[in-house]
RNA sequence: GCCGGCGUAGCUCAGUGGUAGAGCAAUGCACUCGUAAUGCAUAGGUCAAGGGUUCAAGUCCCUUCGCCGGCUCCA
């Protein structure tokens, strides 16, 4: 028998008999891989464990520590439910089950929709699936072959889709026991090495996402290696419940929205409207600081105009309808863009005047379906801190850096320290169904490559991610649980600028046409400040604090000192409230905490004998006594700081 | 919009066809208190809205509205 090599990632190479399998090798390795090894990377193409190797190459072992064991762990957990599925509900039929970020999903067509409670016989029926640890078992057939099978199962959904498999694909099947699927694989060896395990909701879905299409029952997931891993995450679930931005926006009276009024319509109470605003003069100075103009514009405008701009067209699906004016037609505008541009156009531009930089936090109106709203994360009216910039193509890659060096210090200054950047190209396939010349797309691509280098940032290649006037970049924001936020976007725009035939007047006094950038760096008030509230957990960094310290007397002799404290440090610029009640301390503190006051500041005889304040900090507790300017100038610095 | 779930006091939630409840919050009174809840009292409800079944509906049925989890889309 001849023998092949088989070399290790940390560059090791061990001679094999030929038709090894990849689990044997784990063996040959240590009780301890083989166990944990749930599939193996064979010169970069996933494989079963149980696969034969017949030639020479790498192998690299996969367990739940890599992110592609993770997947195949996720994705045979999938198949092990719709194993448990399909013996508690015969003739289910089965559509897809991936795996995806954090667990997994499995779509279903049942006649009567899963109950809470038939997730739990599912599991119970998913562990005695996997006691009985039957091997995953891969098999390749011919396409009459798979049609054949999944036909008369009834297996409509699976029937689509090996019809749709491109020719010469290989067509593979994966049983385990009494369970057969349509399936690439790979897949862990056997059903018991699923281990910690929990079915975490149902939800309808349509079959290919298409809602023409019939509506599907998806149950999602979650798997672990090992036991503390799942109670963990289940905990970060917990978490991000206790963050809700709304239920955190409800318990510190931030906002609210109201069934009178209508849906996805945001009403900012003072505290909410204060951190707002706080955030907005930061906007306007840090714009202006930057060379940026600020601007204002209109709410409605004739319908005609935004057939010029094309939204009528392209955006009307998101537009209200049109409201009557003496007899003429306007629209709710859905952006701003048009606006700017009438502006721009009210003036002959020189190429001197370029580039023009015209912020506008500028409030928008677009019908989202009702089943989409969501918080302050999905409205239909929201301000946008919106900008565009009108350059000269010459410009355009010096002002992509600047943008993305405006978004970089935004972000960072709202405490997000991570972050993923996504290029948007167009889909190289189909190039038609973008507008623009080749050559001006390739400029522009040209420059937002040129800016993420200047800027020397890492980012993903998003290949037809792009709007169809013009690439982009997407930033998404990572917070303190990790999760991703939409963040800023940074488009480029061939397309309005020759809808509105906007022109500036170059060196040789001939017209040109000047290139436009979109961009918002938070996004929208209302979308960035329900990712704030749940980046900050409500406890919002003192800057933004809307009540900074609360002054805790401790009976009512200290009152008049509390008073006169609360005037020194609201004269310094801080904003300071007063606890008068008759309460005791501990009860003053706790209602200051949990309302996340950044320092509780008690005050009684000693205090105000010396002329102090006895600081206690949100979260840390007693910080002890301190002069009232050296509380000053402590919380000046933590403001500068923005911490 | 579609599928499913939910809607009882400001909030969190009990209430299994027979007189609408609790805790917290609010208000009043007493207490004058030293780092996460002082005690007592009071008030607070067209049980989301509308219709139906029934001797009787918060409870069963239908419609509408809203919210929640998804699908799709996006700031």
């Amino acid at each position: 028998m001849s023998t092949i090599k088989i070399r290790f990632p940390d560059g090791q190479e061990k001679e094999y008999p030929e038709g090894v399998t990849a689990g044997e090798i784990a063996e040959g390795l240590g009780a301890g891989l083989a166990r944990a090894a749930l599939a193996a990377l064979i010169d970069g193409e996933m494989v079963d464990l149980s696969r034969p190797l017949s030639q020479t190459g790498e192998i690299r072992l996969l367990t739940f520590d890599d992110p592609e064991g993770r997947e195949v762990l996720r994705h045979s957990t999938s198949h092990v439910m719709a194993q448990a599925v399909q013996h508690l509900f015969p003739g289910v039929k089965l559509a897809i089950g991936p795996a995806i970020e954090d667990g997994f999903y499995y779509d279903f067509d049942v006649p009567q929709p899963f109950t809470p409670e038939d997730l739990t016989r599912i599991e119970e029926e998913m562990g005695r699936i996997i006691a009985a640890d039957y091997p995953f078992l891969r098999e390749e057939v011919s396409r009459e072959e798979a049609l054949r099978l999944f036909a008369e199962r009834g297996e409509k959904y699976k029937v689509e889709l090996i019809v749709d498999l491109p020719a010469g694909e290989p067509i593979s099947l994966y049983r385990q026991g009494d369970f057969l699927d349509l399936c690439a694989g790979p897949h862990i060896p056997s059903t018991g090495k699923v281990k910690h395990f929990k079915l975490l909701s149902v939800a309808g879905a349509y079959w290919r996402g298409d809602e023409k299409r019939p509506m599907l029952q998806r149950i999602y997931g979650t798997v672990f290696a090992k036991k503390s891993d799942l109670e963990e995450y289940l905990r970060r679930l917990e978490e991000a419940k206790r963050r809700d931005h709304r239920r955190l926006g409800r318990e510190l009276d931030l906002f609210s929205l109201q069934e009178e009024a209508g849906p996805g319509l945001v009403f900012w109470h003072p505290k909410g409207g204060l951190v707002r605003q706080l955030i907005e003069d930061f906007w306007r100075a840090e714009h202006r600081r930057r060379g940026y103009e600020i601007v204002f514009s209109p709410h409605i405008a004739k319908l005609d105009l935004w057939k010029i701009s094309g939204h009528w067209s392209w955006y009307k699906e998101n537009m209200y309808s049109p409201i009557n004016i003496d007899e003429v037609e306007y629209l709710l505008k859905p952006m701003n863009c048009p606006f700017h541009i009438l502006m721009y156009k009210s003036a002959t531009r020189s190429y001197r005047d370029l580039p023009l930089r015209w912020g506008e936090l500028g409030t928008v109106y677009r019908y989202e379906r009702s089943g989409v709203l969501h918080g302050l994360l999905r409205v239909r009216g929201f301000t946008q801190d919106d900008a565009h910039l009108f350059v000269r193509p010459d410009q355009l890659k010096d002002e992509l850096v600047g943008v993305i060096d405006l978004a970089q210090f935004m972000m960072e200054s709202f405490g997000y320290q991570n972050y993923e950047l996504m290029l948007s190209v167009r889909d190289p396939e189909n190039k038609t169904k973008y507008i623009g010349s080749d050559e001006v797309w390739e400029m522009a691509e040209k420059a937002l490559v040129g800016a993420l280098q200047t800027k020397g940032l890492p980012y993903v290649l998003g290949e037809g991610e792009a709007k169809f006037y013009g690439p982009a970049i997407d930033i998404t924001l990572k917070d303190a649980l990790g999760r991703g936020w939409q963040g800023p976007t940074i488009q480029v725009d061939f397309n309005l600028p020759e809808r509105f035939d906007l022109a500036y007047i170059g060196e040789d006094g001939q017209p040109h046409r000047p290139v436009m950038i979109h961009r918002t760096v938070l996004g929208s008030m209302e979308r960035f400040m329900g990712g704030l509230i749940e980046h900050y957990a409500g406890a919002f960094p003192l800057w933004l604090a809307p009540v900074q310290a609360r002054l805790l007397p401790i009976t009512e002799r200290h009152h008049e000192y509390a008073y006169s404290v609360q005037k020194r440090l609201q004269e310094a610029g801080l904003r300071v409230e007063v606890d008068p009640r008759s309460e005791k301390v501990g009860y003053k503190i706790r209602q200051a905490e949990m309302e996340k006051v950044p320092y509780m500041l008690v005050v009684g005889d000693k205090e105000r004998d010396l002329g102090q304040v006895a600081v206690r900090q949100r979260q840390q507790g007693d910080l002890g006594p301190m002069g009232v300017e050296d509380f000053l100038s402590k919380a000046r610095a933590e403001i500068g700081e923005k911490r």
